[in-house]
DNA sequence: GTAAATCAGTTAAACGTTTAACCTCATTTA
DNA sequence: TAAATGAGGTTAAACGTTTAACTGATTTAC
């Protein structure tokens, strides 16, 4: 059987409050106790019982890590990785991360994640976009809520997000920068803020640089922000504008299914058309040409997250902070300087 | 604040105690008194308390899940996937899974995972291979331990693993009904097991279809089985070997890596020399040519390895079952059909 | 010089379950 | 007809912590 904190106490010759003091780091306790305890501590190797210490203080330690079922499918390890960075801290904060998916179009009244209907989590993470129903619904029981890559319409809520027009914009005026002036925008949903945002930060290097806007050029109504709407996207552009050189994709995965549908079409890229995307995941490096992409630290997204929310947990309501995490143009061969 | 059994007491007009019993489903209890808790239980949202249920019980309802660091780093979604299998198949046994990582090169005395030590998992999933001294100090404290993709050469325990031989076999098969004779090996460590299983593999089916073999066909002294492993023993083999046609890999990654290497030489895939993979990843599909490849179900492993771990806890020692998950070809544009 | 404050630690209740032991009443057995 | 059995509960202790309230000794304040 594991030491109990009664093994220490007797070990060390004090109460069992004593103990409990010095691991929590009381300071009503002298420098001799302290040491003593310690010393037991050590020697038998005890540690507190996260069961027996849950059901006096009413904390789990544990973080609830939500994911859409969709986006956990995704094949690009894009929220993988947010959930590994988000648990690399928790290591250092002493928190499990519990992880979980939820139907992409849950109704209220579906079930909820177990760590929810159990109260095993004080704060929830949720990364990427989830149906609205679900938060109000996660809302009535009051936990925190934590968001990355994604901001609900309604409250205030800690966040880390991606920044979105800073790269949209970097995107563009690199295409700008080599030459650019028919440029297409493909993405999927526009009604999602990434995707908006990044629309945004295309228009305005547009407007900054003195181009001409064409709606043509802009194809954002395909559900499912994968290679196929990539391909269906640069499809669909094509046919409308004739003079297009380049192609600023809302993700990688667009991109690459953009690249196939102009190589199906005899075209080379980069030499009759360049294209950019967004994410840095690792399939960029494997297609013909290397995609030349917008990079975006999702392991750091995760600690960040993670942060705010030991703090969220700790500080409760009293600030709530939203981080902008930078973003980098990462240039390879898929972009061609022009005329 | 939440119901307690207190509260379904009240409400059902019993005590804790018969509601306790028929959350346990202990059949001393009436089909009437059992409906009356049940009504209770569904009005207040009861829901049991993991805490004070584990406090009594000493049994955690969380499975640990170990994965090298390693491992966890590499980019292509493998083990993560077997991961979200296993998560998968915990919730329906109403298990939490808490993932962690461990050093690659742990010495007997390192930091262990911190579940591990707080003994707050009922058992252990271990994915990949591990330092042998971990498993030595696992052993310690008598935790169930179920292996996925590795067996450890001491010790008996339930494992799930690939049928790394006849995948091995079916992708040298393909190569010879192809044409080729003069085929490659190159592999990471050739002391893995799985690496080892694959080339005892390719072995045998060289020696089924009458083929000598040539041992300087082989490259097995990559330590990291990645693409630039990949294009490193490719090369060493090609220096050595004049009219290779055909390269079976270890996994894709270094495929991948061979693929390169045979580009960078001038040479074209498939025309001048095949290659075929094994694991199956999403780069596969991204890569020019295609890449012919043995395709491993990692969610399925994942599934049976919590299957297997559930029943490790229940069970225990009783039957030690071993899985051989079966593997397929899948054909793609890595290999040519030579005269 | 004494009351008040501080220090260093202890006592005991509480957290929400499970479960062995016990109880009561009705039915069966000898 | 008394004893044994069984069905359907209940009582109360135990699990390993935390923490409010308490204690006794020492220091401080005036």
């Amino acid at each position: 059987m594991n030491p109990t904190i009664k093994d220490v106490a007797k070990k060390a010759g004090v109460s069992v409050a004593t103990v409990s003091l010095v691991i929590n780091k009381n300071n009503r306790i002298s420098d001799e106790t302290h040491r003593k305890v310690n010393r037991a501590i050590k020697e038998l190797n005890y540690h507190p019982s996260r069961y027996a210490r849950g059901l006096v203080t009413k904390h789990t330690a544990n973080v609830g890590f939500i994911l859409t079922s969709d986006h956990f499918v995704r094949t690009e390890p894009f929220y993988t990785q947010i959930f590994l960075g988000a648990e690399f801290e928790a290591h250092n904060q002493d928190f499990y991360v519990l992880l979980t998916t939820v139907d992409g179009n849950y109704k209220s009244g579906s079930k909820m994640p177990r760590f929810v209907l159990e109260r095993n989590a004080d704060a929830i993470i949720i990364a990427g976009k989830v149906p609205q129903e679900l938060i109000d619904d996660l809302n009535k029981i009051s936990i925190p809520l934590v968001f990355i890559d994604y901001y609900p319409s309604r409250g205030d809520y800690p966040t880390v997000l991606i920044d979105n027009i800073k790269g949209a914009q970097l995107a563009t005026e690199h295409l700008i920068k080599n030459g650019h002036r028919n440029i297409g925008f493909i993405g999927g949903d526009i009604k999602h803020p990434s995707i908006n945002d990044r629309y945004q930060g295309y228009r305005s290097a547009l407007e900054n640089a003195g181009i001409n806007y064409n709606k043509n050029a802009v194809s954002t109504s395909w559900k499912e922000p994968n290679r196929s709407g990539g391909y269906q996207a640069a499809k669909s552009i094509s046919k409308k504008i004739k003079n297009l050189t380049a192609i600023f994709a809302c993700n990688d995965a667009m991109a690459i299914g953009a690249i196939q549908f102009f190589k199906d079409k005899g075209l080379d890229i980069p030499d009759d058309v360049s294209i950019i995307g967004f994410d840095d995941v690792e399939a960029d490096l494997l297609i013909d040409p290397p995609l030349t992409t917008v990079r975006v630290p999702k392991i750091e997204m995760g600690l960040e997250a993670m942060r705010l929310t030991v703090n969220a947990i700790n500080e409760g309501k009293k600030s709530i902070k939203k981080i902008l995490i930078p973003v980098k143009l990462i240039e390879r061969a898929s972009v061609r300087k022009i005329a």
